[in-house]
DNA sequence: CTATCTGCAAATTCTTTGCGGTCTG
DNA sequence: CAGACCGCAAAGAATTTGCAGATAG
């Protein structure tokens, strides 16, 4: 099923409704197909007419992460990012501290060992982070200043 | 060098003061000797009559982490928790979300995937988060209310 | 003595909540 | 047509900043 349609059950299973602000956010959030903020999308609504609250868009986006459509990245400072995941699996997250960029990625060992080490202190898993912050390639070489690495958790 | 003498050192190459203040926040974190938010902090302060303010503690708290000797630990919601490092080396955490246990883990593996993972992007490291959120074995037995694990990162 | 500190209070930032009118199922 | 929504404005939580007097080197 496609992403409307998922959400679309997703709601009528939860008795809430499908309506036309919801529509325009889900869409909006398929065209951009890649990381945003809260406030990317509400600009882009501003740019084009369309006026959208931050209190409904936040409410949607809370919708749409319990539907597992979208996912929420929680920054360590500044806005929470957001993704879609439609059809997507799960990966983690590079992110440059110069420019800002996020760039993926997906590893299976680590999950694995994760899980095990999980297992070993019977803790239930329900949801992890695992961002590793530094410089991307373009920043590093363009000089960025200071790229001395660190330890941190 | 014990904790005082590096923050000590710490302070006078960055031509700053080693206060009254400062040496208090020191030693309640050196007593305290694992996890803590600022408020925790503040709250042992106000209850044995020494009054620090909020500001005063952000602002020391931020020199120590620029110092080494204390780590922060961002949670995707609510306060910071912060950590002394003193002697310490890296380990991630693994934080139970029914009784906000914090619980402490390190694997090499991990660490080193991790490396292998920037070096293949060309992604200079700086530093990372890892956190596993979920139930720690005494609240999973204790039937906290619904322990379904879902992905996330 | 001078630059750095401290406490206070106000400002910030991102997000959430309360409310009165509106719309969907 | 009842219950869920929307936009607005105001509240909230955690931290940061500006300022005037205090203090360390």
């Amino acid at each position: 099923m496609n992403a409307a349609g998922r959400f679309a059950r997703y709601l009528s299973t939860n008795r809430l409704k499908m309506t036309r602000t919801r529509r325009a956010i889900l869409e909006e959030i398929l065209a951009i197909r890649g990381h945003f903020t809260a406030d990317d999308l509400l600009a882009h609504f501003r740019r084009r007419g369309r006026d959208v609250a931050p209190a409904t868009l936040y409410r949607t986006l809370a919708r749409l992460v319990e539907a597992g459509l979208v996912h929420r990245i929680d920054m360590a400072k500044g806005q929470a990012r957001y993704e879609p995941m439609f059809g997507r699996h799960h990966h983690d997250h590079m992110i440059c501290v110069s420019c800002g960029k996020i760039i993926e990625f997906e590893n299976r060992t680590i999950e694995r060992i994760q899980a095990d080490v999980c297992r070993r202190k019977r803790f239930t898993l329900v949801e992890h982070t695992h961002q590793l912050r530094g410089h991307c390639a373009q920043c590093s070489q363009n000089g960025t200043p200071a790229a001395r690495p660190r330890g941190a958790s």
